[in-house]
DNA sequence: GATGAATGAGAATTCATTCAT
DNA sequence: GATGAATGAATTCTCATTCAT
């Protein structure tokens, strides 16, 4: 199944070649119309030359998944830290910033794979988001009050501010610099949060 | 382009047969599944009568994003006189059911639509989400608070619920029955929205 | 699997051009360059007339095959009467005539599905030729002496007599005529079967 | 067209291996799925060094076709003397044998080769056989009654039992182990050979 | 001499669309 | 109005061959 593994300079940088022009494809003409000779072109290889290095489209398209999940993924870690903070006020303030850094890596690409309709590179994305809220969760666990779920609270807050800003960015390429949807957003959370949050020794 | 008009009784039949055909194909297999030839048979015409009334595949799709988004309006008409209630808590409440009625309407179809490259079928859900955002912004210019933006409010809430439900769905389907996370919906949309309500008189 | 099944008188001469054309551009370029689109364009259709009628290429060669093996099917038993004669010469000659009349049928197209490395079509061949075997063998039950085998020197015959026509023919296609050859083979089965004949009562 | 020569021992190894990663493939998967790439792992060389000793693809299965004419010559010529026995049941047996031989030398790869469609490979086997029929008539030619043609019986004789023989590995490539075959060949042939036979002086 | 990454023409197959019946 | 056989451009993938290193 797997092709020929990278061994020489010139190879690993192909595949990176071949990756970048992937996503571009996709997010230029969208994954119907993303075929792999137009690919090719845009890498500026031939045709073969993918098939060398990836047995078949989805394993091209899975691999570009991968990558940008590896993104995420250090995005995120990046922001670990800001939002396990002490106070509750710079903790939530952290945390949106870094689902805020995931959906700006690469927000169209994001999407685009997330429709995909490939179980391979869907699963993929799942495990992370999965992740992102168990990771969450593992934060909020000292900081709830006795009683709540920290995974439960964790999935509503992943999922309500990523489908708010990925619904923004869908409509809006923009709605990044939209100062005030920001504001509002650490009302809601706030709102949400520091009711469950438990009081400060 | 546009082909006959239906203008008998039959034709209309026909027209709509195609049409469910289409919407139960879609969910049934996916779009990269649909082709024409499967729909008509699904349908249980030939090809060239779907091309009597569709000048081509994509009009075909169009067509059934309209029949969706007419039906998800009526849904959304037919509740919002609950989420123009009196007391803030039974308004909320009243929203929320709208935005699941929505999203419960077809959930599937609604999804599948979302994500079919089509611009002509993307705008008329565009639309319609602008329309619903409208209609709650008109609702609540007259309960909010001096200084809060109606349509501000109403997009972080339509958008956030529609997120966090459509985010619910695509990961299971059934997550409409997990009862804690409507019970989180309400807890949230409520610390956003009673502290911007204007008091009660 | 199967595609659509001719209902039309049109459709049913459309198959029957595909299957002919098959076989010529066999027979004309061999299986190695028998490529659909050749095909297609010496049948004058387009290679999607062939994939209305026959799921893959394989499906295609294996339909030619059956139509080959159905026409041997007939030279045969055609034939049968001739080797039942009383006689023993008259019925080794009837018997020769028939493995010849085979052979003449199509000799390079049954050569060619012969090799075809499909176990489907290949399947097909033997069947017929176990079938010719089982037949002879019928034929001679009640006329050889006892303690010979019939199916045994129905396979030596079947198998020495087709070897040698065959052999002959990929050498020189007008082998038929060398009515020396045709006499030597007189000669070479009548050295066999008569001394295992049941004496005439 | 033709490329270098081998000069050095190196290069006849080389050259060796290669055909016998040739043979090999050839055997394992077929002709279809004999790709150079798949001989050059075999032979664990790279596809480049196949083409500094073969123009082409066709060239390489030649020389292997070659490489196998030359063993097949080799086993004849072993059986030789045999066939040209005094007695004439024992001269029958040793041609039998010869026979024989040749087809146990490697059955598989000769009848691959026989169906290669490559008219050079072709030929090369032709000419043996035809090498093989003059051999034969040559031992005849004294031995035969006047009148009777030993190059016809030669052929007979030579494409019969090959034709049987090949036949039969066809089918079952452990038919040589068939002993009631075995007898039957030989009756056979003797039925054909003894009426021929100038009486011993 | 050897390597193996890159090439690109060619093969099988699909499917939206047309049009004669 | 309806039918469905026919079309053919476009797509994915393969593999013999080349040539820079």
């Amino acid at each position: 199944m797997a092709r020929r593994r990278p061994s020489q300079k010139r190879s690993e940088d192909t595949v990176d070649i071949i990756l970048e022009a992937t996503a571009q494809v996709l997010k230029d003409v969208g994954p119907q119309n993303a075929s792999t000779n137009r690919i090719a072109e845009r890498a500026g290889v031939s045709v073969g030359t993918i098939y060398q290095y990836f047995p078949n489209k989805e394993a091209l398209f899975v691999a570009v998944s991968r990558r940008l999940v590896s993104r995420l993924e250090t995005a995120l870690l990046a922001h670990l830290p800001a939002f396990a903070a002490e106070e509750p006020t710079a903790a939530i303030e952290g945390f949106l910033r870094a689902i805020w850094a995931i959906n700006r890596a690469d927000p169209q690409l994001y999407q685009i794979i997330g429709r995909l309709e490939l179980p391979n590179a869907l699963a993929l994305l799942e495990a992370f988001e999965a992740r992102t809220e168990g990771m969450l969760a593992g934060v909020l666990v000292s900081r709830l009050r006795p009683g709540e779920d920290p995974l439960l609270v964790a999935k509503v807050l992943v999922r309500t501010v990523a489908g708010l800003v990925q619904h923004s960015i869908r409509r809006d390429p923009d709605a990044f610099h939209d100062e005030r949807l920001a504001v509002e957003l650490v009302t809601l959370v706030s709102g949400y949060l520091l009711p469950k949050a438990r009081p400060l020794p």
